[in-house]
DNA sequence: CTCCCCTATAGAACGACGTTATATAACTAT
DNA sequence: ATAGTTATATAACGTCGTTCTATAGGGGAG
């Protein structure tokens, strides 16, 4: 018999981590295209087998991709600085950050391919996100910043906002020449729209 | 010789209409993913190198899609009724309902594939789906029922607060119970921001 | 330390996809 | 009627997600 080939095997423990980090690397890189099981699997050093193992298979890997995206996305948000209605203000260009950073991440967080159903885990993380902005919000409104109203609509429609304008500027529908400007000015007019006076 | 096998050949002129129908078909019933090449040529009884020999490849049957897409959204926009700063409040409800209609298409539109780069064609369809956004908010200003500002910034922050707002609603990203009556409040919301007092 | 089982491995295979190529037949314009 | 364009059927190629097989390495129990 010829000699046995030589192998080699990854600590059982990091081949999880391994294989959701490339899989965010390869996305930042090569967009959603490129993000294949094989790409992916070679990228992290280990066998493609390894995504069924650890996700199931594409659909898991890539919902534990959306999954990742919402705790970033939350972070981002709580990153942004100041108090009251300002610290609200400020989150805006924190997710436009987060956005501009991951694009590809953020198309996919937000236009999921129709075999992806969003794990319990995955909604539970976007919740969080969202509720990030409801408590920046609630701030706002407890300091009498924002006229009173119902703190998740209001947050809603500010979100809707943001997002749709990172989404257009993605894609690159924008008839404005500074788009960082375009962008303070569209948060600053949403949130006057809730604001005293 | 065994006897020739009957054909069938399609009248030379419809076949990129019949296509691009097919396409938009498929695309409503079974979204991105059922859209294939050899779906939608089944679908529009043609064999499957007309795509090829019509769009160049699936890139360019999607393009046509985005760019059909695009001429229905600017209609919907100019089917809003009323006058003034009331028509570009009944465009968001309007805007709503293309998205409703065709959440496949809509989703394409705005966060196609990598490999679909949008035609001219399709860019311009885009635009003037844009400016007759911008032309409402340019009536309702010379009217005096919106601040004076630049219409294009207006309406570019009017679209993305109306978009993004669709965007989550598609995608299934929303805590409030009744999301027409979200949908509208944020509309008022953001044309608060905008208007007199 | 030794044995065993869990788990990762390599590799082949399957069907479907986008795409290209080939050879034939049907429509169209002359 | 003839010529040229264009659609046809069919096959093929490479890649994809996925499944299957057989093998081998590593960690825990004795």
């Amino acid at each position: 018999m010829p000699a046995a080939p030589a192998r080699h095997r990854t600590p059982s423990g990091d081949i999880s981590a391994a294989l959701l980090t490339a899989a965010e690397d390869v996305l930042d890189r090569e967009g959603l295209a490129g993000l294949t099981i094989r790409a992916v699997a070679t990228e992290a050093g280990v066998a493609p087998m390894g995504v069924y193992n650890r996700f199931g298979g594409k659909p898991g890997l890539i919902d534990a991709l959306l999954s990742r995206g919402f705790v970033l996305l939350r972070e981002a948000i709580l990153g942004a600085t100041g108090d009251g209605l300002e610290r609200l203000r400020n989150s805006g260009p924190a997710y436009r950050e987060f956005a501009l950073t991951h694009t590809h991440l953020y198309g996919l967080m937000f236009n999921h391919p129709d075999d992806v159903a969003p794990s319990e885990d995955t909604l539970v993380n976007a919740v969080q996100s969202f509720q990030a902005l409801v408590d920046l919000v609630s701030d706002a409104m407890d300091r009498d910043e924002l006229i009173p109203a119902e703190p998740v609509e209001v947050a809603q429609s500010i979100w809707a906002a943001v997002h749709g304008a990172m989404s257009l500027e993605i894609v690159g529908i924008g008839f404005t020449a500074d788009r960082a400007a375009t962008f303070q000015r569209m948060n600053d007019a949403v949130l006057a729209g809730f604001s005293r006076s």
